[in-house]
DNA sequence: CCGCAGGGTGACGTTAACGTCAATCAGATG
DNA sequence: CATCTGATTGACGTTAACGTCACCCTGCGG
């Protein structure tokens, strides 16, 4: 798990919520734009990552004259995947999550029943997931409490 | 995601607590004997895996004229084993887990300012992984709610 | 004794998620 | 102009976590 990674999602205040990433979207045009490399020390992951992602359809970045361009949407998204990477989710499901994501920050609603469906369907995995980590936290401080009691006896 | 192996975990009244795989320790010279198609079809994996699992020192059986036959407490392993999986671990980082749980189980303590220092360390990992996994339900269901409202509104 | 199901052991193939390396090109700078 | 930095692409290598295949051994029922 590389922790500068998981320090870059963090340290822009908290996670990117849902409403900063419509609100990035609405921004898009005079926001400021970004280079791969700044990306890369930002989030601390490397050039092949960032394109291999790309090639991946998990990010669409502009070209200006074949260099890419990434707007604050296109961070968000990295942000998004990352974190999505952090909580052990294969990027073939950051796919899709992405994707339900951009339907949801533009205009095209139709297929808002299929949303609903997808996005409860993914909230009972990740509650199931969350179950199974509390429950290996609660085993482990059981033997964290009883080690230092061990270690306290003497 | 397997959904029969997560069933099969689940399955045997929650999950087995720390307590479980000390008693099963202790009850190992008496206790029931698993094959290994049993356990397989006990947990949804296949016969490969468990031999994998094997070869990574995951997991180590008696020989039986060369046929694998598994404890309860092997069959406890298997179980945290797959539980740690769900929640997105690597393998080898499961194997420190159980040699950790290993050394709790026996008698020799004398590590145990380490073993403190391990759980302590993993304790906190998983912390962070539940806040990352919380952040993104929070999305989801902000999305979600977005969804439902839009549909209600006709 | 025969056959066969079930278990064991390599050896090799596979997919995901990148890393590494080499060749190339576009702009900035002295 | 020469060089140097930073970016791009393609080809290939790598690690983790298994799956597949071929082949062998063994106990048992008929």
């Amino acid at each position: 798990m590389p922790a500068a990674a998981l320090a870059s999602v963090r340290r822009r205040s908290a996670a990117p919520s849902a409403q900063d990433v419509v609100d990035s979207h609405r921004a898009d045009a005079g926001g400021e734009l970004f280079g791969i490399a700044e990306l890369c020390r930002e989030f601390g992951i490397t050039l092949r990552t960032i394109r291999f992602y790309e090639d991946k359809g998990l990010l669409a970045p502009r070209r200006v004259n074949g260099t890419r361009v990434y707007t604050r949407r296109d961070r968000a998204r990295l942000a998004l995947i990352l974190r999505s990477k952090a909580i052990g989710a294969p990027l073939a499901e950051i796919k899709h999550f992405l994707d339900l994501y951009g339907d949801h920050g533009e205009g095209r609603m139709q297929q808002l029943k299929y949303l609903l469906e997808r996005t409860t369907q993914v909230i009972a995995r990740l509650q199931e997931k969350r179950a199974h980590i509390d429950a290996t936290l609660a085993e482990l401080q059981f033997i964290n409490d009883s080690a230092r009691k061990q270690l306290e006896q003497r």
